[in-house]
DNA sequence: GTTGAAATTGGGGCACG
DNA sequence: CGTGCCCCAATTTCAAC
Protein backbone atom coordinates (compact mmCIF):
# COMPACT_ATOMS: atom_id res chain seq x y z
CA UNK A 1 0.00 0.00 0.00
CA UNK A 2 2.03 3.12 -1.10
CA UNK A 3 0.57 6.45 -1.21
CA UNK A 4 2.28 8.82 -3.74
CA UNK A 5 2.51 12.39 -3.35
CA UNK A 6 -1.22 12.73 -5.07
CA UNK A 7 -2.74 10.81 -2.73
CA UNK A 8 -1.49 12.60 0.39
CA UNK A 9 -2.57 15.79 -0.78
CA UNK A 10 -5.70 14.64 -1.08
CA UNK A 11 -5.86 13.42 2.37
CA UNK A 12 -4.49 16.05 3.93
CA UNK A 13 -7.45 18.20 2.38
CA UNK A 14 -10.08 15.75 3.61
CA UNK A 15 -8.45 15.34 7.07
CA UNK A 16 -9.12 19.57 6.99
CA UNK A 17 -12.69 19.34 5.91
CA UNK A 18 -14.36 15.95 5.08
CA UNK A 19 -17.13 17.31 4.06
CA UNK A 20 -15.38 19.42 0.78
CA UNK A 21 -16.93 18.73 -2.54
CA UNK A 22 -14.45 16.48 -4.67
CA UNK A 23 -14.28 19.45 -7.32
CA UNK A 24 -12.79 21.58 -4.65
CA UNK A 25 -10.40 18.72 -3.86
CA UNK A 26 -9.66 18.89 -7.41
CA UNK A 27 -8.77 22.18 -7.70
CA UNK A 28 -6.58 21.96 -4.42
CA UNK A 29 -4.21 19.06 -6.22
CA UNK A 30 -4.77 19.70 -9.87
CA UNK A 31 -7.20 16.53 -10.82
CA UNK A 32 -10.71 16.61 -11.83
CA UNK A 33 -13.16 16.19 -9.50
CA UNK A 34 -13.89 11.97 -10.64
CA UNK A 35 -10.51 11.77 -10.57
CA UNK A 36 -10.07 12.85 -7.33
CA UNK A 37 -13.58 10.24 -6.39
CA UNK A 38 -11.79 7.44 -8.10
CA UNK A 39 -8.55 7.68 -5.72
CA UNK A 40 -10.42 8.20 -2.35
CA UNK A 41 -12.30 5.35 -3.48
CA UNK A 42 -9.12 3.17 -3.63
CA UNK A 43 -7.82 4.86 -0.65
CA UNK A 44 -10.99 3.77 1.33
CA UNK A 45 -10.52 0.24 -0.71
CA UNK A 46 -6.74 -0.20 0.60
CA UNK A 47 -7.36 0.51 4.01
CA UNK A 48 -5.74 4.39 4.18
CA UNK A 49 -8.88 5.86 4.59
CA UNK A 50 -11.04 4.14 7.45
CA UNK A 51 -14.00 6.46 7.84
CA UNK A 52 -15.15 10.09 7.64
CA UNK A 53 -16.31 11.18 11.10
CA UNK A 54 -17.04 14.13 13.00
CA UNK A 55 -14.64 16.51 15.41
CA UNK A 56 -16.77 17.45 18.09
CA UNK A 57 -15.89 19.58 21.49
CA UNK A 58 -15.81 16.93 24.34
CA UNK A 59 -17.26 19.35 26.52
CA UNK A 60 -20.31 20.57 24.47
CA UNK A 61 -21.29 16.63 24.53
CA UNK A 62 -20.99 16.52 28.45
CA UNK A 63 -17.60 14.96 28.43
CA UNK A 64 -15.99 17.56 30.68
CA UNK A 65 -13.16 15.61 32.31
CA UNK A 66 -10.21 13.47 31.22
CA UNK A 67 -7.23 11.34 32.20
CA UNK A 68 -4.97 8.66 31.08
CA UNK A 69 -4.69 5.34 32.81
CA UNK A 70 -1.48 3.19 33.37
CA UNK A 71 -2.87 -0.51 33.60
CA UNK A 72 -0.30 -3.38 35.23
CA UNK A 73 -1.86 -6.68 34.00
CA UNK A 74 -1.28 -10.20 35.62
CA UNK A 75 1.20 -11.47 34.23
CA UNK A 76 -0.52 -14.61 32.15
CA UNK A 77 -2.60 -11.51 29.92
CA UNK A 78 -2.69 -11.28 26.40
CA UNK A 79 -3.17 -7.93 24.71
CA UNK A 80 -6.50 -9.51 23.09
CA UNK A 81 -7.86 -9.92 26.21
CA UNK A 82 -7.24 -6.29 27.55
CA UNK A 83 -8.61 -5.35 23.96
CA UNK A 84 -11.60 -7.32 24.78
CA UNK A 85 -12.02 -6.44 28.69
CA UNK A 86 -11.61 -2.44 27.20
CA UNK A 87 -14.25 -2.42 24.85
CA UNK A 88 -17.26 -2.73 26.94
CA UNK A 89 -16.27 0.82 28.77
CA UNK A 90 -17.95 3.24 26.18
CA UNK A 91 -15.18 5.59 28.35
CA UNK A 92 -12.19 4.26 27.22
CA UNK A 93 -11.27 6.04 23.71
CA UNK A 94 -8.14 4.50 23.02
CA UNK A 95 -5.92 1.73 24.52
CA UNK A 96 -2.51 0.79 23.39
CA UNK A 97 0.19 -1.77 25.38
CA UNK A 98 3.17 0.51 25.53
CA UNK A 99 7.12 -0.19 26.74
CA UNK A 100 7.78 0.59 30.15
CA UNK A 101 6.45 -0.01 33.77
CA UNK A 102 2.61 -0.33 32.98
CA UNK A 103 1.52 -3.25 30.65
CA UNK A 104 -0.69 -0.59 28.59
CA UNK A 105 -2.05 2.87 28.61
CA UNK A 106 -5.58 3.92 27.99
CA UNK A 107 -7.52 7.27 27.46
CA UNK A 108 -10.82 7.63 29.59
CA UNK A 109 -13.81 9.79 28.83
CA UNK A 110 -15.74 11.19 31.58
CA UNK A 111 -18.67 13.27 32.19
CA UNK A 112 -17.08 14.16 35.66
CA UNK A 113 -14.68 13.33 38.68
CA UNK A 114 -17.36 11.27 40.19
CA UNK A 115 -17.82 9.06 37.02
CA UNK A 116 -13.94 9.22 36.01
CA UNK A 117 -13.95 7.28 39.74
CA UNK A 118 -16.45 5.08 38.94
CA UNK A 119 -15.03 3.71 35.27
CA UNK A 120 -11.37 3.68 37.11
CA UNK A 121 -13.00 1.65 39.73
CA UNK A 122 -15.05 -1.12 37.22
CA UNK A 123 -11.51 -1.28 35.04
CA UNK A 124 -9.80 -1.78 38.14
CA UNK A 125 -11.93 -4.60 39.18
CA UNK A 126 -11.26 -6.25 35.88
CA UNK A 127 -10.10 -10.52 36.68
CA UNK A 128 -6.32 -9.20 34.64
CA UNK A 129 -6.19 -5.74 35.81
CA UNK A 130 -3.39 -5.68 38.91
CA UNK A 131 -3.17 -2.41 39.43
CA UNK A 132 -3.69 1.00 37.73
CA UNK A 133 -2.30 4.93 38.15
CA UNK A 134 -3.83 7.53 36.40
CA UNK A 135 -3.36 11.05 35.52
CA UNK A 136 -5.94 13.74 34.96
CA UNK A 137 -5.66 15.84 32.06
CA UNK A 138 -5.95 19.62 33.71
CA UNK A 139 -5.90 21.45 30.24
CA UNK A 140 -5.33 20.19 26.61
CA UNK A 141 -3.17 22.21 24.87
CA UNK A 142 -3.22 20.77 21.75
CA UNK A 143 -5.90 18.30 19.49
CA UNK A 144 -4.63 18.20 16.46
CA UNK A 145 -4.87 15.80 13.63
CA UNK A 146 -8.15 14.43 15.47
CA UNK A 147 -6.12 12.19 17.65
CA UNK A 148 -4.49 10.34 14.88
CA UNK A 149 -1.59 10.88 13.19
CA UNK A 150 -0.67 13.47 11.16
CA UNK A 151 -2.00 14.38 7.70
CA UNK B 1 -25.03 25.18 24.71
CA UNK B 2 -27.70 22.43 25.28
CA UNK B 3 -27.81 19.14 22.77
CA UNK B 4 -31.00 17.62 23.36
CA UNK B 5 -31.41 13.96 22.75
CA UNK B 6 -31.87 14.51 18.43
CA UNK B 7 -28.97 16.63 18.08
CA UNK B 8 -27.05 13.65 20.35
CA UNK B 9 -28.24 10.88 17.76
CA UNK B 10 -27.09 13.18 14.91
CA UNK B 11 -24.17 14.16 16.01
CA UNK B 12 -23.33 10.03 16.55
CA UNK B 13 -25.12 9.36 12.88
CA UNK B 14 -22.38 11.88 11.83
CA UNK B 15 -19.39 10.30 14.11
CA UNK B 16 -20.21 7.05 12.28
CA UNK B 17 -19.93 8.66 8.79
CA UNK B 18 -19.66 12.43 8.56
CA UNK B 19 -20.45 12.07 4.45
CA UNK B 20 -23.95 10.28 5.32
CA UNK B 21 -26.84 12.83 3.57
CA UNK B 22 -28.73 14.70 5.34
CA UNK B 23 -32.24 12.82 4.42
CA UNK B 24 -30.36 9.36 5.39
CA UNK B 25 -29.72 11.09 9.13
CA UNK B 26 -33.18 12.22 9.04
CA UNK B 27 -34.40 9.04 8.66
CA UNK B 28 -32.71 7.84 11.14
CA UNK B 29 -33.36 10.08 13.61
CA UNK B 30 -37.11 11.04 12.68
CA UNK B 31 -36.37 14.18 10.95
CA UNK B 32 -36.66 15.63 6.89
CA UNK B 33 -33.35 16.78 5.82
CA UNK B 34 -33.23 20.07 6.01
CA UNK B 35 -34.25 20.35 9.44
CA UNK B 36 -31.28 17.99 10.35
CA UNK B 37 -29.18 20.26 8.19
CA UNK B 38 -30.50 22.72 10.60
CA UNK B 39 -29.37 21.80 13.19
CA UNK B 40 -26.02 20.50 12.48
CA UNK B 41 -25.60 24.39 10.95
CA UNK B 42 -26.44 25.42 14.93
CA UNK B 43 -24.12 22.79 16.51
CA UNK B 44 -21.32 23.94 14.33
CA UNK B 45 -21.91 27.75 14.91
CA UNK B 46 -22.22 26.94 18.68
CA UNK B 47 -18.91 25.28 18.63
CA UNK B 48 -20.09 21.60 19.49
CA UNK B 49 -18.90 20.46 16.16
CA UNK B 50 -15.76 21.76 15.15
CA UNK B 51 -15.27 20.44 11.88
CA UNK B 52 -15.37 17.18 9.86
CA UNK B 53 -12.29 14.93 9.18
CA UNK B 54 -11.07 11.45 7.51
CA UNK B 55 -10.28 8.67 9.55
CA UNK B 56 -6.58 7.48 8.91
CA UNK B 57 -4.53 4.33 9.17
CA UNK B 58 -1.39 5.94 10.47
CA UNK B 59 0.79 3.05 8.79
CA UNK B 60 -0.65 3.52 5.91
CA UNK B 61 0.83 7.09 5.49
CA UNK B 62 3.72 6.82 7.02
CA UNK B 63 3.51 6.49 10.77
CA UNK B 64 4.42 3.50 11.47
CA UNK B 65 6.14 4.69 15.53
CA UNK B 66 3.75 5.67 17.97
CA UNK B 67 4.56 7.39 21.59
CA UNK B 68 3.86 9.27 24.68
CA UNK B 69 6.41 11.52 26.31
CA UNK B 70 5.84 12.94 29.52
CA UNK B 71 7.55 16.49 29.68
CA UNK B 72 9.17 18.09 33.12
CA UNK B 73 9.38 21.50 32.87
CA UNK B 74 11.03 24.19 34.41
CA UNK B 75 8.71 25.79 37.23
CA UNK B 76 8.04 28.92 35.63
CA UNK B 77 6.67 27.97 32.95
CA UNK B 78 2.86 28.33 31.80
CA UNK B 79 0.89 26.06 29.64
CA UNK B 80 0.85 28.47 27.12
CA UNK B 81 4.92 28.55 26.58
CA UNK B 82 4.31 24.63 26.29
CA UNK B 83 1.26 24.66 23.70
CA UNK B 84 3.82 27.46 21.43
CA UNK B 85 6.89 25.32 21.78
CA UNK B 86 5.07 22.10 20.77
CA UNK B 87 2.78 23.66 17.95
CA UNK B 88 6.02 23.78 15.88
CA UNK B 89 6.22 20.26 15.71
CA UNK B 90 3.85 18.32 13.19
CA UNK B 91 4.67 15.18 15.20
CA UNK B 92 3.00 16.35 18.41
CA UNK B 93 -1.06 15.08 17.81
CA UNK B 94 -2.11 15.82 21.53
CA UNK B 95 -1.06 17.60 24.32
CA UNK B 96 -2.25 18.03 27.74
CA UNK B 97 -0.93 19.50 30.76
CA UNK B 98 -1.48 16.95 33.87
CA UNK B 99 -1.65 16.03 37.38
CA UNK B 100 1.06 13.95 39.08
CA UNK B 101 4.43 14.28 39.04
CA UNK B 102 4.92 15.02 34.70
CA UNK B 103 3.54 18.69 33.95
CA UNK B 104 2.49 17.44 30.46
CA UNK B 105 2.24 14.21 28.62
CA UNK B 106 2.47 14.35 24.71
CA UNK B 107 1.07 12.18 22.01
CA UNK B 108 3.75 11.55 19.29
CA UNK B 109 3.62 10.47 15.63
CA UNK B 110 6.91 9.37 13.95
CA UNK B 111 7.92 7.55 10.50
CA UNK B 112 10.03 5.03 12.47
CA UNK B 113 12.20 4.52 15.90
CA UNK B 114 15.33 6.71 14.37
CA UNK B 115 12.64 9.70 13.63
CA UNK B 116 11.30 9.28 16.63
CA UNK B 117 14.29 9.79 18.85
CA UNK B 118 15.33 12.80 16.71
CA UNK B 119 11.74 14.16 17.40
CA UNK B 120 12.23 13.37 21.22
CA UNK B 121 15.85 15.09 21.26
CA UNK B 122 14.67 18.51 19.34
CA UNK B 123 11.62 18.60 22.21
CA UNK B 124 14.22 17.84 24.99
CA UNK B 125 16.08 20.49 24.19
CA UNK B 126 13.62 23.24 24.02
CA UNK B 127 14.36 26.03 26.80
CA UNK B 128 11.19 24.90 29.11
CA UNK B 129 11.99 21.29 29.18
CA UNK B 130 14.00 20.03 31.91
CA UNK B 131 13.52 16.16 30.99
CA UNK B 132 10.94 13.49 29.62
CA UNK B 133 10.14 10.02 29.84
CA UNK B 134 8.78 8.22 26.87
CA UNK B 135 6.70 5.18 26.56
CA UNK B 136 6.38 3.98 22.81
CA UNK B 137 3.39 2.21 22.07
CA UNK B 138 3.55 -1.58 21.50
CA UNK B 139 0.38 -2.04 19.56
CA UNK B 140 -2.95 0.09 19.54
CA UNK B 141 -5.70 -2.39 20.72
CA UNK B 142 -8.11 0.52 20.54
CA UNK B 143 -8.70 3.46 18.81
CA UNK B 144 -12.40 4.23 19.06
CA UNK B 145 -14.01 7.89 18.69
CA UNK B 146 -10.83 9.22 16.15
CA UNK B 147 -9.39 9.49 19.68
CA UNK B 148 -11.80 12.30 20.93
CA UNK B 149 -14.56 11.78 23.24
CA UNK B 150 -17.68 9.07 22.67
CA UNK B 151 -20.02 9.96 20.76
C1' DG C 1 -38.91 28.81 17.19
C1' DT C 2 -38.93 24.72 14.53
C1' DT C 3 -40.94 21.86 11.13
C1' DG C 4 -41.91 19.79 6.31
C1' DA C 5 -42.72 20.47 1.20
C1' DA C 6 -41.48 22.38 -2.95
C1' DA C 7 -38.19 24.52 -5.98
C1' DT C 8 -33.51 25.60 -7.24
C1' DT C 9 -28.69 24.90 -7.22
C1' DG C 10 -24.80 22.16 -7.19
C1' DG C 11 -22.25 17.93 -6.52
C1' DG C 12 -21.87 12.72 -6.87
C1' DG C 13 -21.32 9.05 -9.93
C1' DC C 14 -20.92 6.71 -14.29
C1' DA C 15 -19.94 5.97 -19.32
C1' DC C 16 -17.00 7.07 -22.70
C1' DG C 17 -12.96 8.83 -25.21
C1' DC D 1 -7.21 11.08 -16.49
C1' DG D 2 -10.76 14.39 -18.30
C1' DT D 3 -15.44 15.57 -20.41
C1' DG D 4 -20.29 15.24 -20.59
C1' DC D 5 -24.38 13.72 -18.85
C1' DC D 6 -27.95 12.26 -15.53
C1' DC D 7 -29.62 11.95 -11.13
C1' DC D 8 -29.72 12.70 -6.44
C1' DA D 9 -28.46 15.47 -2.55
C1' DA D 10 -27.72 19.97 -0.59
C1' DT D 11 -29.61 24.27 0.09
C1' DT D 12 -33.00 27.91 0.01
C1' DT D 13 -37.67 29.49 0.21
C1' DC D 14 -42.03 29.49 2.08
C1' DA D 15 -46.11 28.17 4.39
C1' DA D 16 -47.91 25.78 8.60
C1' DC D 17 -47.83 24.16 13.21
Amino acid sequence: MRLNDLDERIVHALAEDARRSYADIGNLVGLSAPAVKRRVDRLRAEGAITGFTVRVDPAALGWRTEGFVEMYCRSNTSPDDIRRGLSRYPEVASASTVTGDADAVIQVFAADMRHFEQVLERIAGEPFVERTRSVLVLSPLLRRYSGGPPV
